[in-house]
DNA sequence: CAGTATTTTTTCGAGGCTCGAAAAAATAGA
DNA sequence: TCTATTTTTTCGAGCCTCGAAAAAATACTG
């Protein structure tokens, strides 16, 4: 329902703008904010001068850059990182981490625990969250006043209103409601957000050059997941998380996946299907419950020494993630790939077969001009997303408050 | 860039919210409005009385339902039919149609024309349009001052901006730039849609209860063709209007397709697919260039009547559709779909089998609650979808001049 | 049939926000 | 030290929305 624009709503929106450019830019000046936000200059006079009164935002009289030009020099604004805190927490197979983020984005604490998630009870796997959490708020030489927010970013499919895991491959339990759990236990808002869109989150804020308004963020790891971005927008499902990249089917009634089901691209390009295609063994094998990344990268090394099976097992990924890319490539037509995850490390493997394969489908035309980019390590993107999602919450939800979560929808016609 | 919301965009929102609601509620009153905008009465009240005066709106004295309630009676708000009027053109393959709209969506002239689409030169394709555009102008029984919009909807691939058309099945003509075209010259502000986006806005006009937020309009035809609205926006790619469901990769290396490619799910389910295969003709047949609706009437009537390879055709139609629905539904989760063309209404032949497909694949949980409606014929739908479009963007652009055409985008993180 | 209750719509003053112009502040060059 | 230049703040004007109260228009009631 489209809904209107108060007279409050105006300040609170011009102040999340004022916000949000002073940490896209790091240090802008107020003519630098009026220029990129196209509010006068009085206007950004007057909101900067509230922030800073109110402890938000402070002047960093560092003027680094001896001003070259002549005239009153400019002053830098900046986040204050005593403003707040937010806290990150990272559960992935057989790991769980978690970190404190001060406002500006530096991280003054962390903690991280092996674990057994795939046996694990509903009950302990949830106090082991909660657990570490609470180890973090109550850490005697945190001397931050409070949490103002908490992200935790899992592997599988979450709800679309990032509330809760709906499924996920790390634990057999299913719909557990994170989100309401922790803000029960802690009183803070939390939210529960996929493991892939985080990276495309962080990806958009390391290099904004290149990850901006479109974008696709491949996890290669033990599952294939993907994170999106569209029009400058995180891509979710109507109902969960959405961008199920690993679960599109690449052959109906293939290789068997371990989501149970026949033919995903996953069942072709996840580490256990690359690990089950250079054992050679049948396409109909259980995927195996997990493989090091030392087992990997071994694979990998013996892939690239000689043509034998292991090179026909990356070969048979590369297709599978060529066809997949290619039918993503016919719905939201070619953009830029950053290849996440450890099987990233092993790209040049993949890469051949791939072209080839996305050289036979809609994505074609523009094959040559596609690229990829590698970061074989997943971890501290989902991280830095989710310290970026929880900072921006902060931003916008906490020191611009009453804003109206979505502007007012414009109509499709 | 985000942008700073000036104080003068506030009125020509709440203007446009305005409008917008009482195209969306019919006749609905001042205090309606106000409910489902959340501005006050004494907004609302100013705006409309300044649309009355200018004769955007007008108060429809009729109040034809005699007042239930005591108290003074709601006087409804209308839109002014003579306000301004808009045109429609629809390309399709040997067929082109244009109608005259009125401010209230009514249609006030109408012509239609055969040509041979498939060979004409690029002039005579562009004269043809614009001849038929100057014909409806130049009428001298229309009593219209002027037309504010045009929209034009082709088959086929048009960019995202909706400025051209990059690619169409049924001229070999390729980037043709029709709405710089049609401005230039009638010097009236034009877009170049893409016919599936169209369906998708003009069945949310129709249904907005079952098409509201989340669907998916597929067109089966010759061609196959899908428009998607997710989260209440109509679904573009990065470059082009995207969206091209029909070439989504099937059976990599598979059945021979139209678009010269090979497995796309159209190289199984377009009418020429099913005639092929109907026909019990190779999969590397070369796409016969049109069957008639008559003809693929009398395949499906085969089909039904008997267990031969017209069923078949049908059968691998449903299967290629379904395997296609759950890689689209990995992607975005299971919403409702309205299937439209000549082939929806063989789509008894077709469910069993995409049914069957889907719950193989992602979609699978759900595969029971999906539901599918048919509309055979898709000129009307277009041409509503077209007329929609083009009085929004009166509705926005024209009588609330000067908003900004995106609001301040939100942060992905 | 006059008076009262009820609901819708308009009017009016208050408060808040942004803007442009002008003033103030802060620095580099002359 | 003075002047030119650039950034930032100040201040009054002009809009816009809001709430409260008034006005308008009808149904009920005795």
């Amino acid at each position: 329902m489209s809904v209107g624009i108060r007279h409050d709503d105006l300040r609170r929106r011009n102040r999340a703008m004022v916000i949000s450019a002073v940490r896209r830019a790091g240090q802008p000046s107020r003519t630098e904010i009026a220029a990129t936000t196209g509010l006068s200059h009085s206007t950004i006079s007057a909101i900067s001068s509230d922030l800073i009164q109110e402890g938000i935002l402070s002047e960093s009289k560092a003027s680094e850059a001896v001003s070259l030009k002549r005239g009153r020099p400019q002053v830098g604004l900046a986040l204050n990182p005593e403003a707040a805190a937010v806290l990150t927490v990272v559960l992935s197979l057989n790991f769980l981490s978690v970190a404190v983020i001060d406002y500006a984005g530096q991280v003054i604490a962390e903690e991280q625990r092996r674990l057994d998630t795939l046996t694990m009870p509903r009950d302990e796997l949830i106090g082991e969250c909660t657990a570490i959490v609470r180890r973090r708020l109550e850490d005697p030489d945190l001397d931050v006043q409070s949490i103002a927010r908490i992200a935790l970013a899992i592997q599988g499919i979450t709800d679309s209103h990032a509330r809760a895991m709906l499924w996920s491959p790390i634990t057999p339990q299913t719909n557990i409601a994170f989100a309401d759990i922790l803000e029960g236990e802690f009183g803070i808002p939390a939210t529960m957000e996929n493991d892939c869109n985080m990276m495309a989150v962080a990806l958009r804020w390391r290099d904004p050059d290149r990850y901006r308004d479109d974008f696709i963020a491949i996890l290669l790891s033990h599952g294939i997941g993907m994170g999106l971005v569209l029009k400058g927008e995180l891509f979710t499902g109507t109902h969960s998380s959405g961008g199920e990249f690993g679960h599109m089917i690449h052959r109906p009634g293939g290789a068997l996946c371990r989501c149970g089901r026949r033919g995903c691209v996953e069942a072709y390009a996840g580490n256990y299907a690359i690990w089950r295609n250079a054992r050679q063994l049948s396409e109909n094998a259980e995927p195996v419950a997990d493989v090091s990344d030392a087992d990997m990268r071994a694979l990998a090394a013996r892939a690239r020494e000689a043509d034998g099976p292991e090179r026909e097992a990356y070969r048979r990924a590369g297709e599978a993630l060529g066809f997949g890319l290619g039918s993503l490539f016919a719905l939201i037509d070619p953009a830029p790939v950053a290849m996440v995850g450890v099987s990233a490390g092993a790209f040049d493997l993949i890469e051949p077969a791939l072209r080839e394969a996305i050289a036979q489908t809609a994505g074609g035309q523009h094959s040559g001009s596609i690229s990829f980019d590698t970061e074989p390590n997943e971890l501290p993107l989902i991280r830095e997303g989710c310290a970026m999602r929880a900072l921006s919450f902060v931003d916008q939800e906490i020191f611009a408050p009453g804003i109206q979560a979505k502007p007012g929808k414009k109509d499709v016609a």
